[in-house]
RNA sequence: UGGGGCAUGGUGCAAUGGCAGCACAUCGGACUUUGAAUCCGCUGAUCUUGGUUCGACUCCAAGUGCCCCGGCCA
């Protein structure tokens, strides 16, 4: 309208004004993401995603791809392939700036023999126990390592002798040389190197010491010309080493930011219980659709333009927070709403009998994708017949009050088709309901009556001859706890798993939904949002998975 | 007195010394060939106590609460 919505300011972005203001990067902004290759994607990611590529392209500037891959032990190619596909399908882009922190293990090496010639780095050889004993308690300083005064020289033969690989692992670290008083712990004499003789996803066995984090990201920031490295709050205690490194090694020094990390209400975030989720078979892979992970969003049919106007929504701010998960369905539906074709389909079937409807009679309503706005979309045909299918739920022999669907002698009408009132119900001897009859008024074909009468329920339909059959799968949320994770002693996350969360049923869906495609999200009228799994759909096999259900405020109302 | 960080409706985020606002959620109503959507309306907040000021969510002081840090993980 008048004015685009101005982007939000945050507290980052004035960071960044203030250091165009001042002139320290000389205006320029260049962000980078630094995934861990060890496990997928998750909204929380998006996040630190929409903020790393948003600011940098709202600022003119680029973001490169980082991978932090520093652990060979816990790192895999599996996972850098499938990182690069979210972020594309999130719609960033990162050029062919595609890094690794393992690009610059010969530098950092080059780097770590600086610090050691300036006297800031030693070889240490305590044992994992003893650095621990050594290092002190929150409250009391720890004390030197009995190896910190050791001669420069001595100290560049051993840790070229641990490159060289004549250690074994665990048995020597390099270590930076600063304050083992320091109230902060990251300061008391950080590792730098530790030894591990593993094979890395790239650098084979090219290695057998690897950069901790705290070495390799801020000079891998500073090699890329990184201006604005924006992490979570827990790196805050880290900037104070991210900035010693920098110095000492008086190399480019960019700003690192620290923001409060995305929760969400009804999951978890944490890579290691996601893993957990899958290696123990609670859920089917990373990208079973209850999970958290963007690929397991774009299997479940969430838009990619809905997470990042979620994550728009939300702001950024550095306080800890936990978003309810409820927000991030509305936008889902809001743009679903917008982009569906509507279509039919009974998920769990009653069978309608239109007694007065001609045997062996068929007509066809051409019916509208979009009913509300048909200019916004086309028509399909929907065969109508004498035997129906309808959902058991819109029956009811005996009705709750303001009930508005079918029961024994109400009229309601069948959506886009014909005013129909139940005349009987048929069961089994055991009382189970087996389908019930009507009479149709054929005066009211379309769905509305020349004589102006209403009806105040309005149901969908399949016709029993002419349905497809598909397995259909809803969704319900991994934990039915807001907060998964905060839980009585004794107890953990998994065994507040939903086990009910996914749900398979077999339904009976208008024909022309034998032309769905995967990627097109349908929405089933009355029920909610479907789209094809990428997964389990074959050819002689539909797979619709529910991405999300319509608001549904009858059944608040209901239960109540 | 270890260090660092954060406190605004139920939730998330604004207001940067000048009328505390937006979204979601909740609740009520209108409309409806989707009990959806749409529309209208209600409820509801500045952690506490002092101070500065004509005026404080904002500045100052003290306190309280919550989060992070003792991996050769990131």
């Amino acid at each position: 309208m008048t004015e685009e919505t101005t982007t939000k300011t945050n507290f980052i972005r004035e960071i960044i004004d203030e250091h165009n203001r001042t002139g320290r990067f000389d205006g320029r902004v260049h962000t980078r993401f630094p995934p861990e290759p060890n496990g997928y994607l998750h909204i929380g990611h998006a996040k630190a995603l929409c903020i790393d590529f948003g600011i940098a392209e709202d600022y003119g500037g680029l973001t490169n791809l980082r991978y932090d891959d520093t652990n060979p032990v816990k790192e895999d190619v599996e996972y850098v392939d499938a990182i690069k596909e979210d972020i594309h399908w999130l719609g960033f882009d990162w050029g062919d700036r595609e890094y690794y922190a393992s690009d610059y293990f010969e530098p950092l090496y080059e780097m770590a023999l600086q610090l050691i010639e300036k006297g800031l780095a030693y070889v240490d050889e305590l044992s994992p126990d003893e650095m621990r004993e050594y290092r002190g308690t929150l409250t009391e300083p720890g004390k030197n390592s009995p190896w910190r005064e050791r001669p420069i020289e001595e100290n560049l033969d051993m840790f070229r002798r641990m490159r060289a690989g004549e250690f074994p692992d665990g048995s020597k670290t390099l270590r930076a040389k600063i304050d083992m008083a320091s109230p902060n712990m990251n300061m008391r004499d950080p590792v730098m190197y530790r030894i591990l003789h593993a094979t890395h996803h790239r650098t084979g066995d090219e290695w057998c010491i690897y950069p901790m984090y705290d070495f390799a990201h801020g000079q891998s920031d500073s090699l890329e010309g990184i201006t604005h490295s924006m992490c979570s709050l827990e790196y805050e205690n880290h900037r104070p080493l991210y900035d010693w490194f920098l110095d000492q090694l008086g190399i480019f020094h960019p700003q690192q930011i620290e923001f409060a990390r995305l929760n969400l209400t009804h999951t978890i975030m944490s890579k290691r219980k996601l893993r957990r989720l899958v290696e123990e078979g609670f859920v089917d892979g990373w990208t079973d659709p209850r999970m958290p992970t963007l690929s397991a969003m774009r299997r479940r049919g969430y838009p990619a333009a809905a997470i990042r106007e979620f994550i728009d929504t939300i702001g950024v701010a550095k306080s800890d927070s936990f978003v309810e998960v409820e927000l991030l369905e509305h936008i889902v539906r809001d743009q679903l709403n917008q982009s569906s074709k509507r279509r039919m389909a009974v998920l769990q079937p009653l069978k309608v009998v239109l007694t007065n409807y001609p045997e062996g009679q068929v007509e066809y309503f051409t019916i509208p994708d979009f009913p509300h706005n048909p200019e916004a979309g086309g028509t399909r045909q929907v065969p109508f017949g004498r035997e129906l299918w309808i959902e058991r739920e819109d029956f009811a022999e005996v009705p709750p009050p303001r009930y508005h669907r079918l029961s024994p002698g109400k009229e309601i009408r069948l959506m886009n088709a014909y005013f129909i009132t139940c005349t009987d119900v048929v069961k089994d001897e055991e009382g189970h309901l087996i389908e019930i009859h009507c009479t149709y008024d054929p005066e009211t074909q379309g769905g509305s009556a020349p004589d102006g009468r209403k009806v105040k329920g309005t149901i969908h339909w399949v016709s029993a001859a002419h349905a497809i059959e598909a397995e259909v799968r809803i969704y319900d949320q991994m934990f039915l706890d807001q907060h998964p994770e905060d839980l009585p002693e004794g107890e953990t996350f998994l065994d507040h798993f939903n086990h009910d969360s996914l749900q398979i049923l077999r339904g009976y869906l208008e024909p022309d939904l034998a032309n769905a495609k995967i990627g097109e999200t349908y929405q089933f009228v009355r029920d909610g949002y479907f789209t094809l799994d990428n997964i389990h759909t074959k050819p002689e096999k539909l797979v619709f998975n529910r991405t999300i259900g319509l608001v549904d405020t009858w059944a608040k109302v209901h239960k109540g």
